[in-house]
RNA sequence: GGGCACGUAGAUCAGCGGAAGAUCGCUGCUUUCGCAAAGCAGAGGCCGGGGGUUCAAAUCCCCCCGUGUCCA
């Protein structure tokens, strides 16, 4: 980057030079005479025990002291925005300022909430999890001071002069820190697509703010200069904390008190791990985020499970509700929603607590299990297995090592090991989503006016044609609602023409026909919605918004809508919980939803500006995820729940009709799915019930009450059908068995081995049960035969040990070419069709004989004995 | 979204190419005034589902379904 970038006035009013840092090579800003750029690794901490401001200040202080700061310069207070970044679906967590208002600020779509602004954002980041309690300055959640600007080419607000004059202010005037010991290093910056230049703020060793001026976009190889530049700053609450504290570490600063309670029982690192976690914990939970094991929710459990596996060292140690609850009481004093819903926050620490024991005494059996395998077997258990129980188990090497007699060393490089196990992981995965197949309008074409939002019930219209490719047609203004938002397509006629689809592409709504059309661009044009369809759709879609706010209601705010579907049969959405749903709390939910239709509540749908329905719903209008524009459909059931929603929906809560429960599922951990049914399909559900009861009950000639009745006396009366055939059956395999064993001519009895030979009609199982009789007791070998399905079939079985089964058949298998193994208790063979399987058991029965002898089996060449 | 592990009797699990097992629980008998306990006997299995390989599959391979876990 081009140094004049940062070759500011600002600099030169106030006596800075410009100096390059004897350690790491980069260029630095500074009114002192450092040789070095005030950051680690190039300065050690110099503020511990010496802090440079002029007193220490709790977070809580500090914090009021930065944004008072900037308010009284001009910005306006910003409130913080959650961890859990809803209104974007590139990433899970809020991990700078800037992410508030990316994309739809920073790319011009929408304008931001205040301009310029000043807040103080909680961010998460895990990527430094480990480091947690061992560097003694990372934290997974830590808060962002930060003040943005937003500069347009018609509206200059500042950009990097007054930005760093603002730093330099607020560190030296407010802080007290002598502004010689301040230095600013040049870094450049890049990510999104965006870069441009920005200034590392290093104070005695510690970074504590970067300031970074997203200035130029990246395209191909040409840089280019934005049209909207964005002053992107972030200022560490909790390093500045630490700074005007220089304590020990920035743990005892940030966290005061609750520190030290904490450390009465645990080892510093233990304690900044429990107190950080609790930190994030309280944010991630308050936002939404039920644990799970995949997405944002594996890194809640992360977190909590750490925190349980250092709780388990102590004895005295308080419950993880009891140190959650601590630490966010002392946040809750900036972030009172923090506190709001406690009993909630607290269900589901409870489930995932009794999780975490399951998983851990499972863990713990299977390496009992395995520990007891490997002494049987007289192998070791390895520091690889370990790792692989990890793996597969989640059980860490610590709990492991202690449940083992004999424990291996834990790898020193345990880590990294896991990971390669998971390095296959980064196998490509194939991204080539079937594309739509829809076509390209041209960007001159106005956008299609769409009438559905503020009218659903409007079923004919006029309207004039735009566009038209193949059966594809864009009018000026539609009522036909295209798919999305979970509601499907809307069907109806064209003129004479069936839509069958309706999408919305860009800025148009494109409506298929069944054939192409014959439309002309000009042409007027008459719409006709399928009514019937429409009206079922709406009735869904209603429903989904009564089920989810009932579900949110009856269960807590930690229930989040994670998909949904409305079809014209059925509807179902898709929500986080912590487990399966009962009866009891399907039944709840199916009757909070029939009386709020019956209330018949007014639902309003009509457009607001982002910012504004966010500061009067919050973010839980995100229901449905992501959705982009400056303004907002919000769609409100009064009084009971508000969305932001695209969708067609009735104009009161009783047009729903009936609602009915279909089912639900827990279709992955943390989500459950609900399927149900509203309006006419709710009726023909009842009435397709009630039919189904009706006929069930006629093909069992009883009453409908009586069916349950009808239906166990028919189960025990088949459950009795089949014991008798199947003991019918052994019972005749039983009296074959006897019978053999009576006939003189089928035994033969050599040197206390009684061999008896047949040929029987009977399957394998069936010559398998056979011998089993024949040869109860010592000395006894079975040698059988039969046909099944065309081929010879030859059994041996032996209780004999000087008649191995495997040798009896091996010398009678080449008889008739049969193929076959097995053990010396037991061996079969299969022959080609046709082969002389009568020649085959001869030969068997005369090797068992040999063999009883004290002679060696004939091999399968001799010729049989007659 | 991906990797790994696991689905066998009512429960907990063993077996991991050759005739489905153990322990607890259950039923009956013996013993006891009765209970507990013990002994003996017995019932209870589509070895998660579907394909494939093999003379032979609970066992090996592939695909589903379910559970758990780790990672992004």
């Amino acid at each position: 980057m081009d140094a004049r970038e940062y070759d500011l006035p600002v600099f030169h009013r106030q006596g800075f030079s410009r100096r390059t840092c004897v350690r790491c090579g980069a260029a630095f800003w500074t009114t002192g005479d450092s040789d070095r750029c005030q950051e680690a690794p190039c300065a050690p901490y110099a503020f511990l025990g010496h802090s440079p401001f002029n007193r220490p200040r709790s977070v809580d202080e500090l914090r009021e002291e930065y944004l008072a700061f900037f308010e009284q310069r001009g910005h306006q207070r910003v409130r913080r925005y959650p961890t859990v970044a809803r209104w974007r679906n590139d990433v899970f967590f809020t991990q700078a300022s800037i992410y508030d208002f990316q994309p739809w600020v920073t790319s011009g779509a929408i304008p931001p909430p205040a301009n310029p602004l000043t807040i103080s954002q909680p961010c998460l980041r895990f990527i430094d999890l480990e480091e947690v309690g061992r560097s003694g300055r990372h934290f997974t959640l830590f808060e962002m001071l930060a003040h943005h600007a937003f500069n347009r080419p018609d509206h200059e607000v500042y950009f990097k002069d007054r930005t760093v004059e603002l730093c330099h202010e607020l560190l030296t005037q407010t802080f007290g820190v002598d502004g010689r010991l301040v230095t600013y290093k040049e870094e450049e910056w890049e990510g999104g697509g965006n870069l441009g230049p920005s200034l590392s703020v290093g104070v005695l060793g510690l970074e504590v703010a970067t300031l970074v001026f997203m200035e130029y976009v990246r395209a191909g190889d040409l840089v280019e200069p934005m049209p909207l530049t964005v002053v992107d700053t972030g200022y560490g609450l909790e390093r500045l904390t630490w700074l005007s504290h220089g304590s020990h570490n920035a743990y005892e600063a940030v966290f005061g008190r609750a520190y030290e309670e904490l450390r009465q029982t645990f080892a510093p690192t233990e304690t900044a791990v429990l107190i950080d976690h609790a930190r994030a914990l309280n944010f991630l939970l308050t936002d939404g985020v039920v644990p799970s094991n995949s997405k944002d929710g594996y890194f809640a459990r992360l977190l909590l499970r750490r925190m349980l596996r250092v709780l388990a060292k102590a004895p005295e140690a308080p419950t993880l509700a009891e140190v959650l609850d601590r630490v966010g009481r002392d946040a809750a004093r900036h972030f009172p929603e923090l506190g709001a819903h406690r009993d909630d926050l607290h269900r589901v620490v409870a489930a995932e607590v009794e999780r975490y024991d399951e998983a851990i005494g499972r863990a713990r059996e299977q390496v009992r299990r395995a520990e007891e395998r490997s002494e049987r077997v007289g192998t070791r258990i390895t520091g690889e297995d370990l790792v692989a129980w990890y793996d597969s188990w989640g059980l860490p090497p610590d709990l492991a090592v202690q449940s083992l007699k004999n424990p291996p060393e834990v790898p020193k490089d345990f880590y990294a090991l896991l990971a390669a196990r998971h390095e296959k992981e980064a196998r490509e995965t194939d991204y080539t989503e079937g594309t739509r197949g829809l076509p390209k309008v041209p960007e001159s074409l106005p956008a299609t006016e769409v009438l559905y939002y503020g009218d659903p019930y409007t079923l004919q219209f006029e309207a004039h044609v735009l566009h038209v490719e193949g059966p594809y047609v864009v009018l000026d203004r539609t009522f036909f609602y295209p798919t999305g938002g979970g509601q499907i397509t809307d069907t109806g006629r064209l003129g004479d023409a069936n839509v069958v689809e309706v999408a919305k592409s860009g800025r148009w709504v494109l409506h298929r026909l069944e054939a192409p059309s014959t439309l002309h661009v000009g042409d007027r044009v008459r719409g006709h919605i399928d009514g019937g369809r429409r009206t079922q759709l709406m009735q869904h879609h209603t429903a989904t918004h009564l089920i989810n706010g009932a579900l949110r209601e009856l269960l807590g705010p930690h229930v989040w809508q994670a998909g949904a579907y409305k079809g014209t049969e059925s509807a179902r959405i898709d929500v986080t919980h912590f487990r399966a749903l009962s009866t009891a709390e399907l039944k709840a939910v199916e009757r909070r939803v029939n009386q709020v239709v019956r209330e018949d509540r007014p639902v309003k749908s009509y457009f607001e500006s982002r910012g504004e329905a966010e500061r009067r719903f919050g973010f839980g209008l995100y229901q449905g995820g992501a959705v982009p524009g400056r303004e907002l459909r919000v769609v409100e059931v009064e009084g009971f729940d508000v969305e932001a929603c695209g969708g067609t929906h009735c104009t009161h809560t009783s047009e729903v009709g009936l609602v009915t429960l279909l089912g639900s599922e827990r279709i992955q951990d943390g989500i459950v799915r609900l399927s149900y049914a509203a309006g006419e399909r709710a009726l023909d559900v009842v009435e397709g019930h009630r039919s189904l009861l009706n006929d069930a009950a006629r093909s069992l000639g009883v009453a409908p009450e009586q069916l349950l009745h009808a239906i166990g006396r028919l189960q025990r009366d088949v459950e009795e059908a089949r014991a008798t055939a199947k003991s019918q059956a052994l019972e005749d395999l039983a009296t074959t068995a006897d019978r053999l064993a009576a006939d003189a001519s089928a035994s033969i009895e050599a040197h206390g081995v009684r061999v008896t030979a047949a040929r029987l009609a009977l399957d394998k199982s069936g010559l398998m049960e056979v011998s089993r009789r024949l040869t109860r007791g010592q000395g006894r070998v079975a040698v059988l035969a039969s046909e099944s399905e065309g081929r010879g079939l030859l059994f041996v079985g032996s209780t004999a040990p000087s008649v191995p089964a495997l040798a009896v058949l091996e010398a009678a298998r080449a008889r008739f070419s049969g193929k076959g193994g097995g053990n010396p208790s037991s061996a079969t063979a299969v022959g080609e069709p046709g082969s002389p399987l009568d020649v085959a058991l001869a030969a068997a029965r005369e090797a068992a004989l040999q063999l009883a002898t004290g002679g060696a089996a004939p091999s399968g060449a001799t010729k049989a004995l007659p």
